[in-house]
DNA sequence: TCGATGGCTTGTA
DNA sequence: CTACAAGCCATCG
């Protein structure tokens, strides 16, 4: 039986946006034109597109999305920008395509979180038992392949006793995220307040 | 297919 | 407070 593998490697567009010495980049699906991945800032602009032709077979550079690139910018700044879950591809998709989302539980764990809102937070365990489930470690590893961060904000995710817990960008990065949306932190550890559930 | 591995949690010392 | 073990479950090779 032969296996076609390649069927649905459609042709990804980076748009990029330099601020304040960090490159912001965004894919795009050009047959879809919905947002494949989101890549945290980077300091050094080879190793983007390094890390863009490991990921993608067939990718351009373009101007296309720069305005969502600057979006996200803002984001990682601590704005409160909306940006509706529609410019997302969370399709599910078992092939063995890189940056998808492979499961249904992975989908809802991204969805879930997705609900968090800004200036606030959830544990691993509130996103699993939402889900039904135990698998809170599962949480963490589904959260880890986030293919969306700072659109899906798994930083907002932390650990049960209020401690950060990791992150893909660093834990520090997690940390300096939510202090920008004013979630109060003393040493590595969230300050319990009335926003917590 | 099955054991090893994780952005975790809880209990115990 | 810290450290560590056991439990848990989805994912990966």
């Amino acid at each position: 039986m032969v296996k076609v593998e390649d069927s649905d490697q459609d042709q990804i567009i980076i748009s990029t946006y330099k601020q304040d010495g960090l490159i912001f980049s965004v894919g795009i699906s050009s047959s879809t034109g919905k947002i494949m991945k989101i890549f945290l800032p980077k300091k050094d602009e080879k190793k983007n597109i390094n890390i863009n032709s490991k990921e993608y077979a067939d990718f351009e550079v373009s101007s296309e999305y720069e305005e969502l690139a600057k979006k996200i910018s803002k984001i990682y700044a601590g704005e409160k920008v909306d940006l509706n879950l529609n410019i997302l591809d969370l399709e599910v998709h078992t092939s063995n395509n890189k940056s998808l989302i492979k499961t249904h539980f992975m989908r809802d764990v991204l969805l879930q979180t997705y609900k968090i809102p800004f200036g606030e937070v959830r544990t691993y365990k509130y996103i699993a038992e939402k889900l039904g489930t135990v698998a809170y470690r599962a949480v963490g590893t589904a959260l880890r392949k986030n293919p969306y961060p700072l659109i899906i904000p798994c930083h907002r995710v932390v650990k049960s006793d209020l401690t950060i817990g990791q992150y893909v960008g660093g834990s520090r990065m997690k940390k300096e995220l939510l202090e920008k949306e004013g979630i109060p932190i003393k040493r590595n550890m969230i300050v319990k307040d009335n926003k917590f559930p």
